[in-house]
DNA sequence: CAGTATCCTCCGCGATACTG
DNA sequence: CAGTATCGCGGAGGATACTG
């Protein structure tokens, strides 16, 4: 129904065999996607933008976090044959229905340092 | 106001520097951390109960994840000094407040195959 | 029962430099 | 502008064996 993954990442069927919160896990886990996400749920970004508001990625970095959304279905890249060159991106239907768990898990991150010194 | 943690990992500090929803993935991210939440949401365990439910995962890993998990403030961990040993692990104001979280990630890790083919 | 101790492998992620 | 090419390190996580 929303959009599907054409291939599955390894850590991602690893992960369907275990638990359903390892799946989330094994997608949104790990360095920058999650920020990235949230700023796709915002509008669609341009490579650079994404860059200069994630601050301190390194474009190799950005390039495989980008990669492996668009291999789990969440990320979708437009390329415009343009000069200079131009490429956009979006968030697919899967990838917006990850709204709430954003806004959760931002607000969730965002209160914890508070309970600590 | 919730519980705290004392010290404060590495990859949580840095976290902090970029996006409160990375600070969720330091947290909760890598491989069992969700799950054993999910579980100890469910009602205190021992260590072997765990493992156990876990299915495949290794003692040391658990461990590992257990005292990062106590680390992070999520988790309390309570010894009986009994023999044979006790070991209980539930989890602290902190940890429960993840339930709304876990339901949410854990219904989108199970939806999510079944876009797929 | 509830872990530790050792060892090892994979790969996530960064640094730096280069290109169509 | 939007990447790729190379290199390298640190750490996550498994395999196996052992212990208070």
């Amino acid at each position: 129904m929303t959009t599907a993954p054409a291939t599955m990442r390894g850590p991602v069927q690893r992960a369907i065999e275990v638990c359903p919160v390892e799946v989330s896990i094994a997608v949104l886990g790990g360095a920058w996607k999650l920020s990235t996400v949230k700023y796709l749920l915002e509008r669609t970004h341009r490579f650079g933008e994404l860059q200069r508001r994630l601050g301190t990625v390194t474009p190799r970095t950005l390039t495989r976090v980008l990669r492996d959304l668009e291999t789990d279905g969440i990320v979708v890249r437009t390329v415009y044959a343009e000069v200079p060159p131009r490429v956009e991106y979006s968030l697919t239907d899967l990838g917006r229905s990850l709204d709430q768990v954003v806004g959760w898990l931002n607000a969730w991150g965002d209160a914890y340092p508070s309970s600590a010194g």
